[in-house]
DNA sequence: AAAAATAGATAATATCTTTCTATTGAGTAG
DNA sequence: CTACTCAATAGAAAGATATTATCTATTTTT
């Protein structure tokens, strides 16, 4: 345990300046004897004379006392900076803020959406980390993120969710599909097709809740964790995937073409939403960049439509 | 001001490392509430949440309090850097030490007092500044100097003082000089001739009264504040002088020859102190200093008698 | 599903620190 | 020698920090 408070040094440090605990106890807006009493205090504790008493004349430094007001100072100094620090983490839109998102979504919006908001608060310096469901929402609860971006899905009571964007989940097709010649395609006419489903948590679930929620129980014929693998086996003609996510191009990682068709039924949206911990006092940072995302989706979202 | 302690990051430091508000303050030796309250206050005073709280499972830091957490760490390491430089300054024989030395003494003592001391304490580090006998008292008293080395002529009450050495005043001569072919040369045999003074207090002072206390006054032919030019001037014959330091070695800077001898009055001694404030604490380095002095004049004095 | 255990927050109270005003005392300056 | 300057002391009031006991939310065990 620190035998001293940084008060202590502060007051030792405008007596050393003012050469006088009458000034420098005026200066410091207290009375001269709580100068008088905490001065000596810390030289108790210091055991170690600062300061030369002059009857009448106030006090100079002693050597070993001039010494250690030089650290003390230096002491000062780095507690001001920590101070600074402390605020900025607060009540600046400075710093750092970490960012978690979900896989699927990363690539798709966080790039234009990093880009963006550097741009507009040049002091803030963003991280972003990819990761699943869970592990999101762990990451939350455990610190490591501030703010994590994720479909509303099964969420847990203890997250703030602000909803950025609600996208209509599409039917992915091989280009020379029989089906894809519709204009719109219904959960129903897909029911004896095959099935690829992207296999992750919660796009998993939300996915196959789409077809019960149509009384259908799909044929899955393969499920991967990977976008671009989905793709890829339909592209191959090997079935037709549902997702949310649209990435840009209608082209596979090994060149077939796809189509990409509405469903038909008025289904359940696949929610983009934006979430904090209800128990994390908004910092500025953080509610800035929730508006900045909110903002962003909007414009991106109507644009789109 | 401020706006936290040192005490309160202190208690921030090891919630974070022990993960749990209670164990942590089982282990500062404090009770549960009372760090709870103190960590509140401390969010509260950087209006900054360190901590995410988990029901019945300590807490974690927040991505922010993460960030100060770290400068808090560096904050208080320079404080414990702190506290180890004042106990230093105070209890070890280690640290600054700057002495004071009038014109005469230094250069003859000095170098080997300096060496001596260093050799027995490797970490002190002594600083040596010459001065006139008011400069070094003002010095002191200024908190320039820790400790001074000087003739005890007219001390001022507010010094300690420490007496070192009493030397013999001598009769510095012309080798060729008629009185030089005597052992002892009187102080009487001295009224006529001419006396070059060296001309700085207290010296003056002193080998003034010398005379005085014999009823004579003297005849002063020259007066310099230089001893090496009061040398210079004796070896030219102009005159003779009365000296107490005797450097190394019976020639003139420009080789003439000089011849040292006794007085064979009965006179006030030089008496070669050391001198502190009597309103300064003695820290270890400055009592270890004082000794090594005494013990050091002691086996020359006993070596040169 | 109910009971026990864990962990932080709150309330009421006690103690220690800090600060205040008023006064004293040591030392300097005219 | 008297008046002035400035630090130190004494005692009272306010503020900060501690304590114990209790409460609430959540997890773990049975």
């Amino acid at each position: 345990m620190l035998k001293f408070t940084l008060r202590q040094l502060e007051y030792a440090l405008a007596i050393a300046e003012h050469g006088s605990l009458a000034k420098a106890a005026q200066h410091l807006g207290i009375a001269q004897p709580s100068l008088s009493a905490s001065l000596q205090k810390l030289e108790e504790q210091l055991s170690l004379q600062l300061f030369i008493r002059h009857h009448a004349q106030g006090v100079t430094p002693s050597p070993q006392g001039l010494r250690l007001l030089n650290e003390a100072r230096n002491l000062i100094d780095h507690g001001l900076d920590f101070e600074r620090a402390s605020t900025d983490a607060s009540d600046v839109v400075e710093g750092d803020l970490t960012i978690g998102s979900f896989h699927t979504i990363a690539p798709a919006y966080a790039p234009k959406l990093i880009a963006g908001f550097q741009r507009a608060h040049p002091k803030s310096r963003l991280k972003l980390e990819e990761g699943a469901q869970e592990h999101l929402i762990d990451g939350l609860r455990s610190g490591r993120y501030d703010q994590v971006l994720l479909y509303k899905l099964d969420m847990p009571g203890d997250l703030k969710i602000t909803e950025l964007a609600a996208l209509e989940p599409y039917v992915l097709l091989n280009a020379g599909h029989a089906l894809s010649r519709k204009r719109k395609i219904s959960l129903h006419d897909l029911a004896l097709e095959p099935f690829i489903l992207l296999d992750v948590l919660p796009s998993r679930t939300y996915f196959t809740r789409l077809f019960v929620s149509q009384g259908i129980t799909p044929k899955i014929s393969f499920a991967s964790p990977s976008l671009e693998l989905v793709r890829g086996l339909v592209g191959q003609g090997l079935g037709f995937s549902l997702l949310v996510t649209r990435p840009f191009g209608d082209h596979t990682y090994d060149g077939e073409k796809l189509a990409i068709r509405p469903i038909s039924e008025d289904v359940e949206k696949g929610v983009i939403a934006l979430a904090t911990l209800h128990s994390l006092r908004q910092t500025r940072l953080i509610s800035t960049f929730e508006e900045f995302c909110v903002s962003f989706f909007r414009k991106i979202h109507s644009g789109k439509k």
